[in-house]
DNA sequence: CGAAGCATTGAAGTGCGTCAACAATCGTGG
DNA sequence: CCACGATTGTTGACGCACTTCAATGCTTCG
């Protein structure tokens, strides 16, 4: 199942089989884990990294008065708390959207990793920035765009994200978030979101039921979410 | 003038004077640049990444209907494009508001010192992670806050980082940013920032005035904007 | 089968945007 | 040193995207 993770770093750069190994052995343990579950909470001290294997997890900061915005989803393959490995704790929770399975990485594998490995280190440095890169561009989607345009946004990275490690079909993807949970990634109420995906399903762009996102018209979509692939860095580079 | 940076990190960690030095040897070049000048543009290839000796800069990302948010401001002390020596070309661009003092770093020496000193990379590393903790900070008022609480959240934040350096006053610190500038920071109308600016006057929270952003009431400023230190990661670390 | 969560819809309210005018300040050249 | 245009700040009137509140049906699952 780490094959998923390997698949993505591979999309960047080439890996020999010794790197490989060393990869799979950062695992210390996977787990299965029912959604709706905080796996990890901010503040908390932690010594232990989140790599996800399958479903989708989701990085929480929650305001005093209830409120909360998602401020990334991850997909498999993703090391979702990456940046804990410097940082100690977190400024966010970490929590299941769905079923999951992860893999428990313990700090001390990616210090001996980063040290004996330097070009595996600034993969996984160009990992973390990456990560950023996409903080930014919800930034722009939340001080800019219109819900339909951020929606629509949100569709097209998904899309893109999970093709990277083959977890997308031709025309769209499971997708099991609720509406809240859409909600919440956008910075919308509930209410809005719904009335938001129902403008994009009038436009006959998506289709969303059962779970499962499906794309009718990705040329049209990526217009109206004005989306553009230069912020994922997909493109491969030597590290 | 490097000293700044030096003081930056010094709050995060001890280094040795052989560290320092080799911290110190990063910078190829000093340079004065004038206000509102882009740096770096997005897409470009780069090899050099960009210290913040003095003045103010901003990472911009545009819209194509011209609209503009930018996702992060920089004090005197940051390295303003670290996350470049991975990436090797920016998702934004990187302009100066402010008259300032630049010092170029070229990523051969980044690399050279990463490769020589563990302890000092995962240390930039880390820095590039509790950007990436701003940013996510940012979304979360973006997504969440009224127009009055992200303005006070973010006099709140730059008060703190400006401590960090030795950069404020006791009661304020010079802030040279037009309103259209701070409007940009928000995701907000210049028309609304003037307003929520006034807003915050009348309250007897700041001052805004000659370019000095003056805190009446501190206390007063962070309850309205729910501040809380934690996303800065401010406590001293070994790594 | 019933309860709880989720999706949907309508009606009314509001925070912020848009448009437009004008005042104040700044920078520059004469 | 003043004149002048350009930029920045301020204000008012109006509009709209999104929120709030509330009700209703639809799933899901114990």
């Amino acid at each position: 199942m780490i094959s998923v993770h390997l698949k993505k770093v591979r999309q960047r750069t080439t890996i020999s089989s010794e790197e490989e190994q060393v990869i799979r052995g950062l695992i210390a343990e996977t787990r299965r884990v029912p959604a709706d579950k905080v796996l990890i909470r901010h503040g908390t001290k932690i010594d232990t990294s989140i790599m996800l294997l399958d479903g989708w997890l989701a990085r929480c900061k929650d305001l005093p008065d209830g409120d909360r915005q998602v401020t990334q989803l991850h997909v498999p393959g993703d090391f979702a708390d990456l940046h804990g490995f410097t940082l100690k704790r977190l400024d966010h929770d970490l929590a299941t959207l769905s079923e999951c399975q992860i893999a428990l990485v313990p700090h001390d594998r990616i210090l001996a990793l980063v040290e004996r490995f330097p070009r595996l280190a600034r993969y996984y440095w160009f990992a973390t920035n990456v990560d950023a890169a996409i903080t930014r561009e919800l930034a722009l989607s939340l001080g800019q765009r219109s819900a339909i345009s951020r929606m629509a946004h949100l569709f097209c990275e998904l899309m893109t994200r999970l093709e990277v490690v083959d977890r997308a079909d031709p025309d769209g993807f499971g997708f099991p978030l609720t509406q809240r949970e859409i909600a919440e990634c956008l910075g919308l109420t509930v209410v809005h979101a719904n009335r938001t995906l129902q403008a994009l399903r009038r436009r006959k762009l998506i289709e969303l039921e059962n779970r499962r996102l499906t794309i009718l018209d990705r040329d049209g979509l990526e217009e109206i979410a004005e989306f553009d692939t230069d912020y994922l860095y997909l493109e491969r580079t030597s590290f």
